[in-house]
DNA sequence: CAGTGGTCTAGACCACTCA
DNA sequence: GAGTGGTCTAGACCACTGA
C-alpha cells in the first residue's frame, strides 16, 4: 500500500521540486512505519523502474518510460502501455479444445485436458498491432466467455477468481510473416515478424496460460527495464 | 552472500531431493542469520528466477532456464549465457570520439565529450550472431584498449576501476538487414534484424554506455524471466 | 562530519497449505 | 492444527555522499 501511495505521488509529481523523494526517515515518518517497510515499498519501486537509490545522497526519480512502448518486464498483459494510443482488441475466435500432446508438454498438463483458445487481433490507433493466440487451462481458470475475453482476463482472474498471478517466462524471436498473419497485420508476406512466446504461472506455481504474440513490427517496440542483482 | 551459495547449492544440486529447499527456519540455523537476512537471500534468487515461493508450502526450485537462449533480464553482457555454444567476439573497430549532437543527448553529456566507440562482431559456434555498436562516456570509464575490449569490459568495470553498475533501459525492435549488416552475419539483404538499444547507468545513476546490437534472426533467442510486482 | 541509504538482528503475529 | 512463508516493528551499526 505504500508503494502504491508513494507510486501515486510520482506519477502526479507531488514530489516534482528536485526529482529527488523524501528521505528514508521521512517516510517512516509519513507513513507511520518501519525503516524495514519503508525500504521494502521503495525497493518495489525500483524493481518497477520508478526510483533508483544511491547509498549515502538519496532516492531519485527515474526519468520516465517511453511511451508507445510494450513494457515486457511485467507480467501482465500490455493494457496499461501505450499511454499515449488506444489500443482495441477484437477477438476472432473463442474455443473450448482438449489438449493435444504438444499442448500437454507446453502447458504441462495430461492429454486431454480442457483448454480454452483464443485468437485475437489488436489493433493501435486503427492499425493493427498484433495476432495472438492465448490458451488458458480450464481446470485453473473454469470459465471464460467472449464479454470476459473482450476485457482484461487478467483483472477476471485476480478481482474475481481470487487467483494470484506469480512469475513468467517469456521467450522473443524474429521469424518472416505467413499468408494468414501478413494479411491480418496488413503486411506484405515474408515481412519481418516479431513473436513473443510467454508461459506464466499462478503464485503457487501452477502453469495456466501459455500464448504466443505476432507482432507488426513497424508499430511494436518493446522496452524493459533491469536492475543489477 | 547467502544467495551466492544457495545458488550455487541449486546449481550443484544439493537439494536435488524434491526440487524444493530447506525451509526458511533451516536455513536460519544453517546459515545463522535472521529471518529477514535469509528471506532477502531467497528474495533475490526470486529475482534472478531461480525459485518461487509459496506461502504455507515452501520454496520451490524453478526450471532451469532455456539453453542457448540471451537472456536480456540482467545488465550484464551475454557472456555467461549460451551455456552450450562457443561464444567468440571479434573487434572491428575501438576509437575515441567526441559526442555530436545526437550522441550527446543519447549519453545525456555535452557536445564533445569524449566517448569511446566500439563495433563488434559476435560468433556462436562460428556462425555470426550478432554486430555491436557500444558507446562509453570515457569521463566515467577513462580507459579502453583492445586488449579489455576483447575481454569483459564490465567486470574490468566493476573488478578494476571499482564501479557498481546500477540498472538499464532496453528497447527491442525489428527491421530489416542493411547491406553491412547483411554481409557480416552473412544473410541477405532486407532480412529481417533484430535490434536491441539498451542504456546502462551506474549506480548512482551516471550515464555511462549505450548500445545497439544488431543480431542474426535466425540464431538469436532472447530469453526473460519477470515476477509479478 | 552530518545526513542518508544499506544491512542485520530478534521477536512477534498473520495467512496459507496440506495431511 | 502443525508447519511454513509473509509482514511488520524497534533498534543497532555500517558505508557512502557531499558540503
Amino acid at each position: 500500500m505504500i508503494a502504491e501511495e508513494i507510486e501515486r505521488r510520482i506519477r502526479q509529481k507531488v514530489y516534482e521540486v528536485n526529482t529527488k523523494l523524501p528521505t528514508v526517515d521521512q517516510l517512516m515518518i509519513d507513513f507511520e512505519a518501519s525503516r524495514n517497510t519503508i525500504r521494502k515499498a521503495i525497493e518495489i519501486l525500483s524493481l518497477r523502474g520508478l526510483v533508483y537509490q544511491v547509498q549515502g545522497s538519496g532516492i531519485y526519480i527515474r526519468k520516465a518510460e517511453q511511451e508507445d512502448c510494450i513494457n515486457i518486464g511485467n507480467v501482465k498483459g500490455i493494457s496499461k502501455d501505450f499511454l499515449q494510443k488506444t489500443i482495441r482488441s477484437k477477438l476472432l475466435d473463442l474455443t473450448l479444445i482438449k489438449a493435444d500432446e504438444d499442448l500437454s508438454k507446453r502447458m504441462n498438463c495430461p492429454i486431454g485436458t480442457p483448454i480454452y483458445r483464443l485468437k485475437r487481433q489488436r489493433f493501435s490507433d486503427e492499425k493493427p498491432l498484433s495476432i495472438e493466440y492465448t490458451y488458458y487451462n480450464k481446470e485453473i481458470i473454469p470459465y471464460l466467455n467472449q464479454e470476459i475475453a473482450e476485457k482484461s482476463i487478467y483483472s477476471y482472474i485476480e478481482d474475481d477468481l481470487k487467483l494470484s498471478i506469480g512469475f513468467s517466462d517469456k521467450f522473443i524471436h524474429v521469424s518472416k510473416l505467413t499468408a494468414d498473419e501478413a494479411f491480418l497485420l496488413d503486411l506484405p508476406v515474408g515481412d519481418p515478424s516479431l513473436i513473443v512466446k510467454e508461459t506464466v504461472y499462478l503464485a503457487n506455481g501452477l502453469l495456466f496460460n501459455i500464448s504466443t504474440v505476432i507482432y507488426n513490427y513497424l508499430e511494436a517496440h518493446l522496452f524493459l527495464q533491469s536492475e543489477h542483482y
